[in-house]
RNA sequence: CGCGGAGUAGAGCAGCUGGUAGCUCGUCGGGCUCAUAACCCGGAGGUCGCAGGUUCAAGUCCUGCCUCCGCAACCA
C-alpha cells in the first residue's frame, strides 16, 4: 500500500486510418518509460486510447459506406493488434466513443457551462453559401471567399464558447512559476509568444456534424474536441463516472507524451480547462519531435516501409524499438530511413551487444564446459569495468527521468563496448593456454557475464524480449534481475551459461536495400520498382471516360502552390479541372494544347473549387508531366 | 511581413550558461582469432550556411541575409 505513483499518457490518437511509425515513436517511448517506473516500483498508470468522434470520421464512415462506429471499431482493432505486436504494455485503453467517457463529457460540459466558463454565444463570421464555410475578414481575397471567390455575407451561428481569454494571465503565470511544465523548453517561448499575441474564447461545439457526443441541455449542438479529446486524461481515471474509481490516486499526471504538433492544446487549453475545472494541473507536457523520412515528409502515400507493422516483422519488435529510441533526438525531428536502421540494428545490436553475448557465452562453454570454477583472480584492470555495472542504474535511471531515453540507451551501449574492449585486453584465449592462469580466466568470464546481466536489466524497458534472451544464456535467474539487482556480483560464483540463438542476427544492408526496393519500389531514392496492379478486364478499362480536350486557359489558383485551374473544351462544353502541377508549367503556356482528360470522374471540391476530371500526366519521380495529345486529333475524340 | 524548425567531417547527429571542434556509421591502415567476416587500436577528413557586430576570446551572444524542411493549405 502507498506505493508512489506514475501516470504517463499519449495522446489518444484519431482512428481515421492505419496508425504510422510516428504513432509507434510516441508509443514505445511511453511504454519504456512506464516499463521503467514499475521496475522501480512505482504503482504505474500508463494510458493510451483513440479519439474517435468529428467531422472527419463521420465523412471517412460515410465513404466506406458504413456507420461511423462501426468504421472507427475495425481500425481500434488494427490499433490495439499493433500495440500488441510492438509489446505495448499500456494499463488502460479509452476510446471516446466509451459510455463512461462520453458520460464524463457531458458532466464537464454542464459543470463548465454552469460556472459560467462555458457560454453561449454566436460565431460571428462571414460566411461563403455555397461553399458553407465562415471567413474572417483577415482570410478574404479581394473581399471574396478564397475557396470560390464568391461574394460572402455576414453571418451569425450560434455556438459555446469556453473563456479561454480568461486564462491567459494564469497559464503565463503557470510557465514562469514551472518551467519544467512544458519540454523541451524551446516549446516554452513558442507559447508565450502564443499567449501574448492574445488568446481568444474557445468555440466548444459545432453544429456541423453529428458524431460525437451531444451538449444535453442544447441538442443539435456537439462537444467539440478539445473537451471531449482533451479530458480522456481524467475520464480514463474515472472523473465524473462510476467506471474507474482511481483519479485520487493518479491525477495529477506525471508526464503527458505527444508530438510537437499538439503540445499546444496540452500546454494551454488543457491546462486552463483544468483551472476551469479547479483540478490540479499535469506535472509535465514533453512534445518530442517528428520523425522525418530523408525524401522528405511522412505521409500515407509513402509506402509500406514506415508501416510498423511491416518493420516489425521483418526486423523484430526489439530491434525497431532500440532504433526508435536510440537513433532519434528526443525532442527533436530526427530522420528515419531504411539504411540508418540497417546499419544501427547491425553495429549496436549485432556486432556490439549480441556479438558480446555470443563469444562470452561461447568460451565459457569451450573453457569451462559452461560452468565457472569457484577460484577467483580479480585484476586492477576489472576495476573500471566493475564501477560502470555499479554506477549504471543511477546513470540511466537519470536519463529516464529526464527524458533523455537516446542518451539513457548511449549510456548503456558504453558499458557493452567497454566490455567488447576488456576482452581484447585480458585475451581470454591466451589465459586458456595455461591451466595456472585458470582462476584469472574465470573472473574475466564472470565479469563478462556481469557486465551483460547488468545492461539486460536496464535495457529490459526498451527490449522487453530481448534482456530474458540475454539472461537466459548467463544463466541469471529473475531474482537478480532486478532494478536493485543492478550492482556487481549477484551472478553465483558456480555460474553455468548456455549458448543460445544470436540475438540478433546481422542483417546483410546491401542486399536489404535492394530487397525492399524490390517489394516496395524505393521510398526513399523514388525510381527503382514499377507497382503492378492486378489485372483488369476491357470492360473495366472501358468504364473510363478518356476524352481529347482543348485548354481554353489556365491559371494558377491562388493562395495554393501546387494548383492551376484548367478551364477545358471537351467537345461538347467548357469543363474546370484542377490539377497539382503548378511547380512544373508556366500556366500561359499550356493555352491551346490539347490534353488527355478522365471525363466521367465524380467531381470534387479542391480548395473549394469544383473539379471535374483529371488531366493525365506521368510520374517523374516526385514530378508530373502532362501527356499532350496531337494536334490533329479534334476535341471530344475518346481515347481507348 | 502566416507559424515553427534546421543549416557543424561523405552520411546521421552532440556541442548547456562563450576559452584548444566531438560522437556513431562509412573510409584508410594495423592488431587479434573467443565471437554473428564480428571485436580492439590508430589515421585521414570540418575556414562549424553567408556577411557584419560585441568580446582578450564565438558553432556558442547580437543584427541582417541566403538555403532547406515541416505545418497552415490544396497534388482527383
Amino acid at each position: 500500500m502507498d506505493k508512489k505513483t506514475f501516470y504517463i499518457t499519449t495522446p489518444i490518437y484519431y482512428p481515421s486510418g492505419k496508425l504510422h511509425i510516428g504513432h509507434s515513436y510516441t508509443t514505445v517511448a511511453a511504454d519504456t518509460v512506464a516499463r521503467f517506473k514499475r521496475m522501480q516500483g512505482y504503482d504505474v498508470m500508463f494510458l493510451t486510447g483513440t479519439d474517435e468522434h468529428g467531422q472527419k470520421i463521420e465523412d471517412k464512415a460515410r465513404e466506406a459506406g458504413v456507420a461511423p462506429k462501426k468504421y472507427v471499431d475495425d481500425i481500434v482493432e488494427t490499433i490495439k493488434k499493433l500495440w500488441k505486436l510492438m509489446n505495448i504494455s499500456y494499463d488502460r485503453f479509452i476510446r471516446t466513443t466509451d459510455d463512461y467517457h462520453e458520460e464524463s463529457v457531458r458532466k464537464i460540459f454542464r459543470q463548465l457551462y454552469d460556472k459560467g466558463d462555458i457560454y453561449k454565444g454566436e460565431y460571428k463570421g462571414l460566411y461563403c453559401k455555397p461553399c458553407e464555410s465562415f471567413w474572417t475578414e483577415s482570410q478574404l481575397v479581394d473581399g471574396k471567399c478564397p475557396d470560390c471567390g464568391r461574394a460572402v455575407v455576414e453571418a451569425r451561428e450560434e455556438a459555446y464558447f469556453f473563456r479561454l481569454s480568461n486564462y491567459a494571465d494564469r497559464l503565463l503565470q503557470l510557465y514562469a512559476d514551472k518551467p519544467e511544465f512544458l519540454q523541451p523548453a524551446s516549446r516554452l517561448n513558442e507559447m508565450k509568444a502564443f499567449i501574448n499575441q492574445g488568446l481568444e474564447d474557445l468555440c466548444v461545439s459545432r453544429t456541423s456534424f453529428t458524431w460525437g457526443v451531444p451538449v444535453d441541455f442544447d441538442p443539435g449542438h456537439i462537444v467539440y474536441v478539445w473537451v471531449d479529446a482533451l479530458s480522456n486524461y481524467i475520464t480514463a481515471l474515472g472523473y465524473d463516472n462510476e467506471r474507474y474509481q482511481d483519479f485520487d490516486k493518479y491525477w495529477p499526471a506525471d508526464v503527458h507524451l505527444m508530438a510537437k504538433e499538439i503540445v499546444r492544446f496540452h500546454s494551454v487549453i488543457w491546462p486552463a480547462l483544468l483551472m476551469a475545472l479547479e483540478l490540479p494541473l499535469p506535472k509535465k507536457v514533453f512534445g518530442h519531435g517528428w520523425l522525418l523520412l530523408d525524401s522528405g515528409k511522412m505521409s500515407k502515400s509513402k509506402g509500406n516501409v514506415v508501416d510498423p507493422v511491416v518493420l516489425c516483422e521483418r526486423y523484430g519488435v526489439d530491434a525497431i524499438r532500440y532504433y526508435l529510441m536510440r537513433e532519434i533526438p528526443f525532442g527533436h525531428d530526427g530522420v528515419f530511413s531504411n539504411e540508418g536502421l540497417i546499419t544501427r540494428i547491425n553495429s549496436d545490436l549485432a556486432n556490439d551487444l549480441g556479438n558480446l553475448l555470443s563469444r562470452t557465452v561461447s568460451m565459457v562453454e569451450k573453457y569451462f564446459d559452461g560452468t565457472l570454477p569457484v577460484e577467483r583472480r580479480q585484476e586492477p584492470i576489472d576495476s573500471e569495468i566493475i564501477s560502470m555495472c555499479d554506477s549504471l542504474y543511477a546513470t540511466v535511471s537519470d536519463c529516464i527521468d529526464k527524458l533523455l531515453l537516446p542518451t539513457a540507451l548511449t549510456e548503456i551501449m558504453k558499458l557493452v563496448s567497454r566490455a567488447n574492449k576488456y576482452i581484447d585486453e585480458t585475451a581470454p584465449w591466451i589465459l586458456a593456454k595455461d591451466s595456472a592462469n585458470r582462476a584469472r580466466l574465470a573472473s574475466v568470464m564472470y565479469n563478462l557475464c556481469e557486465a551483460l546481466r547488468c545492461v539486460s536489466i536496464v535495457l529490459s524497458p526498451f527490449m522487453p524480449s530481448t534482456a530474458p534472451k540475454i539472461q537466459l544464456q548467463i544463466g541469471a535467474a529473475p531474482d537478480i534481475c532486478t532494478l536493485d539487482s543492478c550492482v556487481y556480483g549477484k551472478l553465483p560464483t558456480a555460474l553455468t551459461v548456455t549458448k543460445g540463438d544470436a540475438l540478433f542476427p546481422r542483417i546483410d544492408v546491401e542486399a536489404e536495400l535492394s530487397n525492399l526496393d524490390k517489394e516496395h519500389g524505393s521510398p526513399t531514392h523514388g525510381a527503382a520498382g514499377i507497382e503492378h496492379l492486378p489485372e483488369i478486364t476491357y470492360d473495366d478499362f472501358m468504364k473510363t471516360e478518356l476524352r481529347v480536350c482543348r485548354v481554353l486557359a489556365c491559371e494558377k489558383v491562388e493562395k495554393a502552390d501546387k494548383l492551376l485551374k484548367f478551364t477545358l473544351f471537351d467537345g461538347e462544353r467548357e469543363r474546370t479541372v484542377l490539377s497539382g502541377i503548378a511547380q512544373w508549367y508556366v500556366p500561359t503556356d499550356l493555352v491551346g494544347k490539347k490534353v488527355a482528360v478522365v471525363c466521367n470522374l465524380a467531381p470534387a471540391k479542391i480548395r473549394g473549387i469544383m473539379s471535374e476530371g483529371m488531366i493525365l500526366s506521368g510520374d517523374i519521380g516526385d514530378a508530373a508531366k502532362v501527356v499532350f495529345v496531337d494536334d490533329s486529333v479534334p476535341e471530344g475524340s475518346r481515347i481507348r
